[in-house]
DNA sequence: CGTCGCTTTGACCAGATGGTCAAAAAGAAT
DNA sequence: ATTCTTTTTGACCATCTGGTCAAAGCGACG
């Protein structure tokens, strides 16, 4: 067995500028909007020297779409089946938002991917996502059969949160848009209206 | 002033089926995504064919987009301040909803479009709808004023009305990914869940 | 210093892409 | 049938795209 070379200090520095510039890149033009040359300038490297760290275009976007999974559902994982059932789903809730205020590139990238039919992570959505899901699910039904929280439909639960959340990154032109100059940060006012409105939906009784 | 030509049934036909097949690639592949031979291979035309009756990629694409903005916000024009507050906020919610079922490719066209930094709809977001928007939020405003529905923000309150309902189009994939093969139509519980929750937040008392 | 492996680059390629054009084919009108 | 306009097409073009390759540059280490 040969051992492998270890990761030289250059390697680890030009793939992770590789890889945020492929997220600008990606996010906002999707896959095939992309192109190499743009990821490659925007990393400040040159087409060949991009192509010496990932093997092609494809390898870049699936590298950062493996990566990027795992994070995006940690917030779902982290959700509690010992905690307080409604404070939970508003802290899940708060923690989505802030990943849509602090890492709307990243919620681009995946809005784009599966609005465009999800070619190449259906297999993790109707694996890993859907068994978390599922799970979570499980965990709501029971609060609610326990009366702590109201009953609804837990499925579209965790989907509307995923789309009140998500909006505020994927939109997020459209949102100041509507809103006006005035507003820089619309996120505190969005905060505000999801936890009322999660709290109104979900009290018992 | 020479006689404008008339508009031949040829014409009429083509135009139609141009249109048709380009809201299939675009909605799928972004306007950068979307290639005229996709396009015009799925019209049944030959590319210079298409040519002759749109002068460029991106004349059929801003074609279709100034076409479809009115049809879009048209539910949102129809909300009567005059009608029962919570009947009116829940017809809304029903009848975007039911665009996202019966015209998900619309609802995706938006969605890239947006989320690629909406290039050319830009001057449209923040001139007709942000005028629609802040009229709506008006209206709301004073249906909590006179107590007759609980107050919210009510442009976070529109925003959520886009993002739950233009969800179960845009993001359609992941949905059936993750409620199963057994679901083959979620729209009747997305109704139930969605009115349940609007009718909860906006109750008064 | 010299060597060896890692890194970078310019030149290049084949295929795709948006778009043009002249000419042929098909209708419409008489 | 003849003419005139509308429609369709094949051939073509410049540019861009993802990707290759051999050669040159560079850095660490003896």
């Amino acid at each position: 067995m040969a051992q492998p070379r270890p990761v030289t200090r250059i390697q680890r520095k030009n793939r992770a500028a590789i890889l945020d510039a492929a997220l600008d890149v990606f996010s906002l033009k999707g896959f095939d909007g992309a192109t190499v040359d743009q990821i490659a300038s925007s990393a400040g490297l040159s087409k060949p020297n991009l192509l010496y760290y990932f093997p092609s275009k494809e390898a870049i976007y699936t590298a950062l779409l493996g990566e990027l999974l795992d994070t995006w559902l940690d917030p779902l994982r982290a959700l509690d089946p010992g905690g307080d059932p409604l404070a939970e789903i508003l802290a899940y809730v708060q923690r989505k938002l802030e990943m849509s205020r602090d890492f709307p590139r990243e919620s681009r990238l995946f809005a784009n991917e599966i609005i465009q039919g999800a070619p190449r992570i259906a297999g993790e959505l109707s694996g890993t996502l859907r068994d978390l899901v599922d799970d979570t699910a499980k965990v709501i039904d029971l609060w609610a059969d326990e009366g702590r929280i109201a009953r609804v439909n837990p499925h579209h639960l965790v989907f509307s949160i995923w789309s009140l959340t998500q909006h505020y990154a994927d939109f997020d032109v459209q949102v100041r848009a509507v809103l006006g100059e005035g507003v820089t940060d619309p996120f505190p006012e969005a905060e505000a209206y999801l936890r009322t409105m999660f709290t109104r939906m979900l009290t018992p009784g």
